[in-house]
DNA sequence: ATGACTTGCGCGGCAAGA
């Protein structure tokens, strides 16, 4: 089973590019981020029509999330936590896979910059919330993927130029710890289950000719809980989709699991 | 040294992103 995620920065910006990778790559389950739509103004014939389900939770103008699948699933939209959180960061969904199932979330967790500030106090809360309801998740001892844009720089060889981040909020000391706790409940981290290379990076900024110097961070990440890492069986980071005309800032990470 | 793109919204620039 190919899972993949994908911040696409506007679902509706350039479709092309991502029905040329949905053929190319053939995925059975795409996590989208920033889909930048409500859920009736998404593409979704264009989709379907190459074989998948497709489940949104969409807003208006910003966030947004989707999950599409070659299979049926079921659906829950929403990091439980906070009743009163509109934006749109969360959607899970149960996939039946040969005699068991595999749960899969698309998450799109805050930025936070500027930080410290209201928008940085948003993302711990919101990592914390992403560590409570993943502990509940791992009690079912299911094939659990936890995929999205994470907007976490784990290590200082995730960055070419860590020192450019050190006051970010996608680096700082205590987004890398929440990150770390939330691995520590028991996930795998699925490319440095494979890799302790560093130069791996899904995103590169549209600005100053990053893509052309490789001035990247890696900040995409599939977590796997325990039963989906023992069917790990390859890690791919589609870099070639930042290089096409007119990219998204974001490329595809995608791992295959027996 | 600084700023450097791209998006949605909606028609003038601004907020947001990372």
């Amino acid at each position: 089973m190919r899972i993949a995620t994908w911040n696409v920065n506007s679902i509706r910006q350039r479709l092309d590019h991502l029905l040329y990778w949905l053929k190319e790559v053939e995925p059975d389950v795409v996590c989208l981020q920033e889909i930048k739509c409500v859920d009736e103004a998404f593409p979704r014939q264009e989709i379907e029509a190459l074989g998948y389900n497709v489940a949104t939770h969409g807003q208006k103008t910003f966030n947004g999330v989707a999950i599409l699948s070659k299979f049926p699933m079921e659906v829950e939209r929403g990091l439980p936590g906070d009743d009163a959180d509109e934006q749109a960061r969360y959607i899970e969904a149960t996939i039946p896979h040969g005699a068991t199932i595999v749960r899969v979330a698309s998450i799109y967790l805050p930025n936070g910059n500027p930080a410290p500030g209201d928008k940085y106090d948003y993302k711990l809360r919101w990592m914390n919330r992403l560590i409570s309801h993943t502990r509940e998740l791992l009690k079912l001892e299911e094939p659990l993927v936890l995929a999205g844009d994470y907007n976490v720089i784990p290590d200082e060889r995730d960055a070419r130029d860590a020192s450019a981040w050190a006051t970010d909020a996608l680096f700082l000391p205590a987004t890398r710890a929440k990150f770390r706790e939330l691995l520590d409940l028991g996930l795998t981290e699925a490319l440095r289950a494979t890799t302790d290379a560093d130069g791996l990076y899904t995103f590169w900024d549209y600005q100053a000719g990053a893509w052309q110097r490789n001035n990247g961070i890696r900040i995409d990440h599939l977590l796997l809980s325990p039963q989906a890492a023992d069917r790990l069986r390859g890690v791919a980071i589609d870099s070639e989709m930042r290089a096409r005309e007119k990219p998204r800032d974001h490329v595809p990470i995608r791992v295959d699991l027996d």
